[in-house]
This record gives structure tokens, C-alpha cells and sequence, in this order.
DNA sequence: CAACCATATTACCAGATGGTGATTCAATCT
DNA sequence: AGATTGAATCACCATCTGGTAATATGGTTG
């Protein structure tokens, strides 16, 4: 832990890319890549939103590099390009976990 | 990696969990309680950042249990809630490092 | 080449968000 | 009680952002 010094210009680039994860929709398309890649029209039956909408959340993600994308013939086909993504989510969830079990004891007691 | 299911309420948890820390100001914020806790004054003057701002801020970082608070006087005293953020910011810069790497590596290749 | 398909891009709107000044609230001090 | 101080809240604005319909692009197929 501290093993980085949060300069001002890193701050922003740290801000940038947890921005892009603070998106329920985003992290639906990358939860839908976690067992394999994906073309866009497969992402947008997984998760349900539209066509433009996915294409633009993709594009962010690819920007960052939280996805990958291989082109073949008509299709495009997206991955995760960075399996932190995921240590990332479990780490939040174990927060979630954790206030959760608070709350009900707190409840309970 | 995967212990948790991302279903579709605990996406939105998450994803508001992570745009909380996608903004430059509340990582500055979290960053000056590193050493010790502060009071808004003093996070204020290690900010920069507006007085209503900041209060703004802690607001929202304290509902998501990221900061405590304890009063004490005139003075409320803020401190980090939770030591996994900088766990957190630590595999993004760990990330930002990679790419830098690589893009270093590429326009040198 | 024309029709077609998957994806990207554009234009646009509604709602959310960060920043700020003014005000209020709460606690302390004289 | 009145003045003072630190912090929270309110009101407001400018900007950003996600969603969507329409259009454009690039590739394929008949």
C-alpha cells in the first residue's frame, strides 16, 4: 500500500479510469466479456441497451484499455483487456459485503 | 477472481462506488487523509478546493463509507473509512504504469 | 454493382454533476 | 445574549454525460 505517489496529474488519470468503471452499463458489458469475447451485437442482446449506446460505452472502455478488439470480416469482436478489472469489482464487492453485514448487525442488535 | 456474482442491483452498488472515486477532487480529498485524520478546514487548505465544495464532497464520500467523521467542538474531524481505496488506486496506477511502459516500449521498438 | 449487414459516428435532448456565493446551523467565547 | 467561528446547506449556473434516432462507414454477398 502507498507504493504510488498520487501527483495532481496522476490523480487525474486515476479519476479518468474510475470514472469509466462508475457506470452500471459499463460494467454490465464487461461482466458479459468475462467468459469470452464477444461481438457487439452479442453484447447488446447480453446486457440489453441500445446499439449507439453500447458503441460508445465501448469505445471509452477500449480508449482506456479495459477491452481489446480484434476485427474479422463484418464483426468486431471485444475482450477484456485488463483482468484487474475484475480483482477491482471484487474488491468493491467485498466493501459492499462488509457495510452490509454492518448494517444488519446494527439492525439485529 | 469471480467470487462475486455481479447481478444487476449489485452492479449499480458498485458502479456508484467507483464514479465516487472517479473524480479527481474526492481521490485529492482521500489522498490528504492518508497520513492523519483532518478537519474540513485543513482539507480545504490541502486541497485548494471550495469550502462548499469540499463539504459537498465529504457528504458524499462519508454516505459510501469511504471517510468517518467525528466531532469534536467547532471542528469535525474526517479520516479514512475504509484503507482498501488506496488498494484500489494502487492497481489502477499499477495499470497506468503498464500502458505507459508500453507506449514507451512501442514508440521505442 | 446493388443490396445487405454489423458497427461507428453524428446530432440532439434530458437529466445529472461539480463549482461557487450566500445563507443557515451549531458550538464556543467574551 | 451577542459575536465569532467552522461546517453544512441552499440556490443557481455551466458543463458534462448517457441514451437514442438517424445517418454514415466499411465489409460482404448475390
Amino acid at each position: 500500500m502507498g507504493k504510488h505517489v498520487l501527483t495532481p496529474e496522476l490523480t487525474v488519470l486515476v479519476a479518468e479510469r474510475f470514472k469509466a468503471l462508475g457506470e452500471a452499463a459499463r460494467l454490465q458489458i464487461l461482466d458479459a466479456l468475462r467468459r469470452r469475447e464477444l461481438t457487439v451485437s452479442e453484447i447488446i442482446e447480453a446486457t440489453g441497451l441500445g446499439q449507439a449506446n453500447v458503441s460508445k460505452h465501448l469505445q471509452l472502455l477500449h480508449s482506456l484499455g479495459f477491452v481489446s478488439r480484434r476485427k474479422d470480416g463484418l464483426y468486431v469482436y471485444y475482450s477484456i483487456g485488463d483482468k484487474d478489472v475484475f480483482q477491482l469489482c471484487d474488491i468493491m464487492c467485498g466493501r459492499l459485503e462488509a457495510e452490509t453485514k454492518a448494517r444488519r448487525k446494527l439492525l439485529a442488535g
